[in-house]
DNA sequence: GTGGCATGAATTGGATCCAATAACAACCTA
DNA sequence: TAGGTTGTTATTGGATCCAATTCATGCCAC
């Protein structure tokens, strides 16, 4: 997660902060992020908060209009489709480039992080475990462009996929850990095509799902 | 190209003329870019520099070092060749985004754009034509998110594109036209399959062209 | 002569202050 | 009473100044 965009101190730490807050739920999409808040809420100046809201932006976690200032998106069922759609395309080959370099301890980690995920747990822990488990998979794709790329998705749909996760509850446990136990499998047979088929099939199912609930994106406020 | 992240005035201004820079190759990879030297350059202090640089690193112009400043990304081989099968697996499902909203004036627009890419023109003009060609193309596809990745990976890539124009030449210039027109023949028969499926190969014949040529990497400075 | 260390300059990061723009509200007019 | 207009307030954008970090140069010791 500490990529490049490391930044010496105040920049990274306040962007790091705000990050947690949107991933987390705590800032909601469509609200409103006002520099002098942040800045007062996490010590700093506003000049370091300007320059996390840019970061956060390069990351689709926030946009920034001219002169009306940062917000988090709100996104239409369209762009979340969109986003999904991509998925589909970008993870395979990130799961491709990383097969090669996935060493036993890596599957190790991957099968521990889905014990845990069938160990019964909360609509958070699994929406955390469940990015874990693939991010765990695409361990051995060194490319920082593509990891980059694949994070931002993550990170732009994460809204709506624990706004999914708690309305279905947890009924679709059982199909996600089918759907996860064959790709892990493919893992350990390190048989790449049927990887990207399973996850491919995994990404597409779930898209589908999330776009027969456009009751997910009722803004909630 | 005026996007959401169209800044109000300095920040944003200050960032096109630095895009440019980069894109046209004033600005070569491995330079670095001093904040003092582009305020004084463009005008403005050095507030807005920071945040056009901001910008560019979001659009993988520049690369951003947390005490050491900003540099255009220097890439091996084997990025570059990742960044192309990033745009092997994006750029037919924008064009599949894009393929119904298309009308008739887009395709005239496209075809065009071949003719006078097949009257015969240098490498400037070339990349330059190349890229309205293919950005004509997804003219069709609204999403943003799917276009802004797009044009990352065209920036991305485009200074290696143009170091193997140059030394290729314009022998592979009836191949890419080749291309283009099986393209555009598919694009006004609408079918996207095929569409995608040129495309596909356009590109991935394109990547392995660039592998086979390691001597563009080299650093010319 | 070479390696390490310290001191200096250069450059980036951060804070405060001021200007410009936009949202909001109250008021006036039709 | 409704709509437009104008003035005020709140928030963002930009400039200047100061601190912290890094890089380079030169010196000293071995």
């Amino acid at each position: 997660m500490s990529d490049a965009s490391t930044e010496s101190a105040a920049s990274s730490r306040i962007a790091q902060a705000l990050r947690d807050d949107i991933l987390n739920g705590s800032i909601a999409p469509g609200q409103r992020l006002r520099q002098e808040d942040i800045a007062e809420r996490l010590g700093g100046s506003r000049l370091p908060v300007r320059e996390a809201l840019r970061i956060l932006a390069a990351e689709g976690l926030v946009q920034i209009e001219p002169n009306k200032g940062a917000r988090v998106p709100l996104l239409d069922p369209g762009e979340v489709e969109t986003l999904y759609r991509m998925r589909e395309r970008l993870e395979p080959l990130a799961l491709s480039e990383s097969m090669a370099n996935l060493s036993s301890a890596d599957l190790a980690e991957i099968s521990e992080i889905q014990r845990r995920i069938e160990q019964g747990v909360d609509v958070t822990e699994f929406l955390i475990l469940d990015r874990e488990f693939h991010m765990a998979s695409y361990t051995g794709c060194s490319d920082e462009h593509l990891m980059l790329s694949v994070v931002r998705l993550w990170n732009s749909t994460q809204h709506y996929r624990r706004a999914f996760m708690s309305l279905a509850g947890s009924g679709r446990a059982q199909i996600v850990n089918a759907e996860h136990r064959l790709l892990m499998e493919a893992l350990e047979r390190r048989d790449t095509e049927d990887a990207e088929l399973y996850l491919l099939g995994h990404i597409r199912r779930t898209r589908k799902e999330l776009v027969r609930h456009p009751e997910i994106f009722s803004t909630g406020s």
